[in-house]
DNA sequence: TTACTTTTTTAACATTTGTTAAATGGTATG
DNA sequence: CATACCATTTAACAAATGTTAAAAAAGTAA
């Protein structure tokens, strides 16, 4: 639980009165590869704090295939955040993909009810936010411009102990191409 | 101004303090199709609410190639969001496409000041931001899994009157596609 | 080690998209 | 009306990526 009050602590002044209520509604997970925290269809009101390991986020489009949206690696934040902030049911599946230690943080009492009771904590959410939105951003204009080669090499800079815990396919439905054209990519960089 | 307070008023209790403030930091401007309100590589201090007409932010690759990141149509905000949060120069172009009316809100004394003055200003910012990224997520995950046909098809959805004022080469370049791959696909549709 | 499973690579071919260039269409201006 | 300018479409060809299938490589368990 130290490493989740670093982490706020480097954004925010950390009261006790907010590492006591942040504490009441965490829990420590340890996690195995393949265990799945968030399933398609569900009511989503939690977040997961990735402590150790990797998760991944993805969905199933018409066609059974998967897509990538997210990575979380040690220090990042996971769930399915369209699912939370537009009160709907789950369309993505958060899932381990490595042996994962991650802190559990429940929302079930409503998020926009945390940040009344805490501005301190819009705050630091906020912040998250623009942070996120700056690498989605990001993202996109690199989708746009970059070539698949230009992108993976991105990714992997972006991402650089990503190559211990995800698959090949893993990747390439995250960079937007099969993962016979990313192991094609691949052979053409040696 | 109405325009921006009913926008703001459906989302928080807006009272008299924060009006005023607003009006302090807000200009209304009529701007002219091509007229360009924030160049690369300056300092970005300003945001634009859109109320009337039609902007659109984009950046230029290392082959001088355009890539649309935003249109922002009536009631929609936009800026070098990027430039702003990182506390950067702006590498994005916001340009008019249309004839338009704008509300010019300076953010010179610091966005984080501002949130401190009003928290009330800061709610509304952090619903924006969670709006804003849902939709990022949701145009990366059609990115993955659509055909640039589907991706043209759900764009107008998105953008219903995008066609009286954006080129066809505007409309390609948010798409990640060539003017010439559009145009065939538009053919295709007929 | 062996047998088995999973992941990655390779290959041949199909499809999509990009590139270059020219033709067409539309609009504003003298 | 004619011209010039700009945007869109069309076409031929090139390049990149997808598809399908099989082989090779890597990893795992008995």
């Amino acid at each position: 639980m130290e490493q989740l009050f670093d982490y706020i602590s480097k954004r925010i002044e950390l009261t006790t009165e907010i590492k006591d209520f942040t504490k009441s509604i965490s829990t420590i997970k340890k996690l195995k590869k393949g265990d799945v925290l968030i399933k398609e269809n569900q009511i989503v009101n939690k977040t997961y704090f990735v402590m150790d390991g990797c998760l991944r986020s993805y969905v199933f489009d018409n066609f059974g295939k998967e897509h990538t949206l997210q990575f979380a690696l040690k220090n990042n934040w996971i769930s399915d955040y369209i699912a939370i902030f537009n009160n709907e049911k789950s369309s993505q599946i958060v899932e381990c993909i490595a042996n994962s230690t991650v802190i559990e943080i429940s929302i079930s009492e409503g998020i926009d009810s945390i940040f009344l009771k805490f501005p301190k904590i819009e705050s630091i959410h906020r912040k998250n936010l623009e942070r996120n939105i700056v690498s989605l951003q990001k993202r996109i204009l690199n989708q746009l411009q970059l070539t698949s080669l230009d992108r993976y090499k991105y990714f992997l800079k972006q991402h650089p102990e990503i190559e211990k815990y995800a698959l090949n396919y893993h990747i390439a439905s995250y960079l937007g191409i099969t993962q016979q054209s990313l192991s094609r990519l691949r052979g053409s960089i040696k």
